[in-house]
This record gives C-alpha cells, structure tokens and sequence, in this order.
DNA sequence: CCATTTTTCCCCACTTTTAACCACCTTCCA
DNA sequence: TGGAAGGTGGTTAAAAGTGGGGAAAAATGG
C-alpha cells in the first residue's frame, strides 16, 4: 500500500511566492536535496498541481487506461497534458522555481497557500483557495458524516 | 483480529496545553517514543481527532470504497480530507505540537480532556466536552439497555 | 563567431520558528 | 518513606523560511 516514492503530502501551509518566482516547499514535505518536480496548472486554471515524475507517470498511465475516454480524445488530452506540464528541481534550500507564465494563468503572487493532497499538492491564490474551500465545506461534512468519521 | 498497529486508546484524562501548543499523551496510550500521528479537526469543528497513520489510511479506504459516495463527492471529500490533516511526532516526554490553527478552530487552550475512542482518540474544550457528554448520555443509557449491559 | 545583455541558479546571510534537551514538581506505589 | 514514573515548564541549539549578491549559463544581436 505503500511503495517508495508513493508520498504523502497533508496539511496546509501558507508561504510567499518572491520576486524570482521562488516558493519555499513545506520542510515536512521534503525528502532529499534536489528533488524533481512537474508543475502544471489545474484544467480550470484555479491552482498549481505539483508531484514527482512518478506520480506523474501514474496518472498519465491511468488515462491511458480510462475505459471511457475515446482514442481520439486520449491523442488530444495527452497532446496539451505534456505541453502544459513544466519541469523543476529544488534547490538546495527546499525552493521551487515556478514558471512565470503559469504562475499568471492561476494568479499566483506573494502570500499563497500549498494544499497537501496524497501524492501530490497544489499552489492556490489565498481569496480563491478560500472561496474554494468554503464551497466544498457541505460535500466533505455529508461525506465525512455518510462514512462515520 | 488484532493486526500490530491497531490501537485500543480508553478513558479519560484531563491535561494542560502548554504556551507551545504541546499536550502530554497519557502514558498509558503511548506505545513508543517519537511516535507519529495524524491530527484532524472533527467535520463540525467539535474537537481535534488524533490517529496513527495506519488509522488514517484504514479510513481513508473505507470513504474510497464506500457504495453511498459518488465519485464526485468523494473526490471533494479527499481533497478537504488531506488539507485538513496535520502530521505530527510526538517529542520524548510524549507529548504532541498541536498546530495552532486547528486548536483556534475546535476551541483548545488551556485544560482540555482527552478522550479515548478505539483506534483513535479525541481532544475537546473543557465545557464542550461536558455538554457532549451530557446529550449523549440518555442515548449510551438507551442502547446500555437494549444490549442489556 | 564573438560580444553584450539577460536570465538562471548557486550560495551566503539573516530572522523566526521549531524541536531537542534538561529540570522540576507531584503522584503513585512498593 | 523513598524511588520511579507521569506531567509540566523553560532554555538553548537547530532548522525552516526568506532575501539578496554574484558567478555561470543562456539568449540576443551584430
């Protein structure tokens, strides 16, 4: 249930995006010097995902297997899904680089907020990461409610 | 039916949070030094649930396979599920750095009760506790006589 | 192909926060 | 009644988060 680089980021911690596009990784979500990462904006453009190439592999591995998605559909998915992507490694501090480009899309600048979310996180603008969360607030009580938590 | 993490946490304690945010396991709950936890806040914001991460992911599945949850909503709820947990290792007096926005959000400070609850246990304001157990107490009467404990 | 400008990235430095460690007091039990 | 264990408080050292300078690399233009 649990392989090597299967990792676990949880929590919420809100750190500052600086002048040279630079964003401080949570230590607790560090694993070692240098790590890689690919970056890639949300399909609504509303937040940052990040993950390791492998978690990356995964999903793109799991559309290839969707049984309900088309051949056609897959070609064109896959074809925008590796052009949005965008690769970085920390640096020695633990910081990201993030593209200057996608950091627009998803308006993200200054104070943002770095959501855990199993094997990977996201980067939100702070007001829309909070509007966000209030929306889902009803849906995770009525599940967490449904499954006894 | 006892697999090796599988905690049993019974009782009640009361204990102090100190100015550091740092709460005393009881002794008798603590297994091991520098022992991991997955702290969450309640659904309702009642109280802080407190679990080892074995605990976290034998719940964790039970939503993922849950027949009343649309896929939808179940995205929601792991969404929310893994921005609202905290990790935490406890330090080698035993004790726990509860992270300081989920004590403002269910109401800890100063003496709180402890209190245990199978494979997890639960940590609650002084007088929120009080009322919950008061409310609930005609419903465990209830069922104490139904069973015929 | 070389020179110049721009960008990237590596490293150092500072401040704040965290966590490791030590010390004390109280309680419980032999 | 003394020793050990449990709970709490505080000090200090380490780590985390942030900012910035300068070398290396890349892009640009003649």
């Amino acid at each position: 249930m649990h392989t090597p680089d299967q990792r676990f980021y949880a929590g919420e911690f809100r750190h500052f995006i600086d002048e040279k596009n630079r964003i401080t990784i949570p230590a607790r979500w560090r694993r070692g010097d240098a790590e890689e990462f690919i970056i890639l904006p949300e399909a609504a453009h509303q937040f940052l995902l990040v993950m390791s190439p492998e978690e990356f592999s995964r999903m793109s591995a799991s559309a290839e297997s969707d049984p309900n998605v088309s051949a056609r559909d897959r070609r064109i998915f896959f074809r925008q899904l590796h052009s949005r992507a965008q690769h970085s490694v920390a640096d020695k501090q633990g910081r990201l680089v993030l593209p200057e480009d996608l950091c627009k899309k998803v308006g993200l600048k200054g104070e943002v907020v770095l959501v855990g979310g199993r094997g990977r996180f996201e980067i939100w603008n702070l007001q829309r990461r909070k509007r966000a969360h209030e929306e889902e607030t009803p849906t995770y009580q009525h599940v967490a409610n449904v499954i006894g938590l």
